[in-house]
DNA sequence: CTGTTAGCGCATTCAA
DNA sequence: TTGAATGCGCTAACAG
């Protein structure tokens, strides 16, 4: 049972042809009478062969093999994005290696490393918050590897970067809020060094400035986005004499833990105070204490561009050369039950 | 810009030696003196020089990569799965090809297909639910390609399983809705193909045999699993004239779906109409109206051992010999907000 | 139409 | 202590 699968070789031996011979009947080259070519091609249905991938990649030095690099999988954001990446990648014919960060910085760049050793054709990249060292991407160029980051993407403009313009969606969910009759909008933001939470900053005082409500900065709090932080965070904001009435999250998990905070201090949600967050979860429709309305950041779009430019730079296709592409995000509205 | 990774060949060329010496000197062959160990290891580091792991790979007639076939990533307890799976290929020095078979048993067989041709060393696979033909298990032991699997796993004997045993879980579920009171129980269970519906549906029973319960055949339902159907499903189960007054569903989507339409009749979760899944959401402790306990399969476990096993075969190390492992669930009662 | 040859990058056996 | 030669499986340039 510990038989080799049959080779060129072998069918060449076989037959006495050489295995140029048989190489090119198997692909129906056309110098090669019909005749051997049929007996190639039968023996080889015989033998059940199948050409070693692995030899053909070796040769053409290609891997076929893009690597994913994602922090998180267990975020609805980021599976959906895989998908389409995957679909993409089977089109292509590609596999994909899939690494998550765990938003571990140095988990990251073990995985990248692995990447580039592997000699993958290609990596997305959604980077591990709190990442605060690029040399990778060097590392990277310097092997021929192109990369290209989507949603959470390093603020240098070296690189090719697809993201949400989270303006739109923030500029909507404040326009919401002003128009149910809030002036006291807050807003959870994430860690400085990301370019998400710098959008959302600019995001949120351009919508203030736009309906005239001056910019309060004891609104603006900033979580690391862990659980505690999370909720410590939220206390603060109950517990300030003038309380928000309505509070902007950085995400919807951030939105997970602060309205568990606002009902264990006894807040109505939605009522007492507001929210609207960001990544529009598929689960909201089923659960009751919603956000009033998410943004939708819409991940199968961004990652499948990321593929697409990736194939492109890949395959050495004309690209449009735009080293950052972003999609407006969009606030949901979420029905409530 | 272009310029290709060097070689040995480029190294022993530059220093005037044969590529074996510069090979040999790389890994600190006794055999290589000292003097030419230096200076091979010196410009290789000035030229950055990388063993092409591919070559490798090929000459070992091995990918040092397995593959990992899972319905879907989206789903927590998939994720935590591929999370386990990776941290074990990781320290074995593998990487890991993702494929997700969304449940559709023919995009399922083309990811395997796509696995084969890249000659993995390996599978990890949790069946699409639906499933009907397992040729491919044939297929890849032709191949030579061993494969583990979990979870959703088929249902023969000649292949290694890892699976949750259900019936613990499920006999704790009833006793503890026995001990609320409650002897109109019933069951929303999946399809009859799947192991995991023939475990529910044993353990259900002896868990009202045990309480000296007769089964009502009436309280046993079958779904798709999709929301339409878990949806009519619970329809029917509120409109029965002894309605249930508990019920026991076949996941946690199952219970987020079936518990949005009792909610819609107007009845009152954990009242009403009480509720138990498996598969303990991490979630859970977020939301309102959630069930009153889950079913802990521990993903992470089963994919573990999966792991474990997988690299016992591909390095052909001992192994047990079990074809089936089996972990017992556990019900985890949620706290009520 | 078909065969010979060379080579992808590396490890390894055998010879020097 | 080092080098030459071989081969993993396949493709392709070149020769017949």
């Amino acid at each position: 049972m510990k038989n080799a699968p049959p080779t060129l070789k072998e069918i060449a031996k076989r037959l006495k042809l050489s295995t140029s011979t048989v190489s090119r009947a198997l692909k129906d080259h056309p110098s090669i009478g019909l005749v051997t070519t049929m007996r190639v091609k039968k023996l080889a249905e015989e033998l059940n062969y199948e050409p070693n991938n692995r030899a053909i990649f070796f040769k053409q030095q290609k891997t076929f093999t893009i690597g994913v690099v994602l922090p998180n999988l267990s975020e609805s954001f980021f599976s959906t994005a895989i998908s389409a990446i995957e679909n993409k990648a089977t089109e292509e014919d590609y596999t994909v290696i899939l690494g998550q960060s765990l938003d571990d910085e140095n988990r990251q760049s073990r995985i990248l490393e692995t990447l580039r050793k592997h000699r993958v054709d290609g990596i997305i990249l959604s980077v591990a918050k709190n990442t605060s060292n690029f040399d990778f991407i060097d590392s990277l160029r310097k092997s021929n590897i192109p990369i290209v980051f989507f949603d959470c993407v390093p603020d240098r403009e070296d690189v090719i970067r697809i993201v949400s313009d989270l303006k739109p969606g923030m500029m909507e969910a404040i326009d919401t809020f002003v128009s149910c009759g809030h002036n006291r909008i807050a807003l959870i933001n994430g860690p400085q060094t990301l370019l998400a939470s710098r959008e959302r900053l600019e995001g949120y005082k351009q919508g203030l400035e736009k309906n005239d409500i001056p910019v309060n900065e004891d609104y603006i709090f900033v979580s690391d986005l862990s659980e505690e932080d999370n909720k410590r965070v939220m206390a603060e904001l109950i517990a300030l004499p003038e309380r928000p009435s309505a509070v902007i999250c950085f995400s919807d998990y951030v939105a997970l833990d602060t309205m568990k905070v606002a009902k264990e201090k006894g807040l109505s949600i939605n009522q007492d105070v507001s929210f609207i967050s960001f990544s529009n979860f598929p689960i909201w429709n089923h659960i009751e204490n919603k956000p009033m309305a998410s943004i939708e950041q819409f991940a199968g779009r961004q990652a499948q561009k990321a593929a697409d430019i990736l194939f492109d730079l890949i395959n050495e296709r004309e690209t449009s050369g735009e080293k950052l592409i972003s999609y407006p995000s969009q606030l949901i509205h979420l029905d409530t039950l």
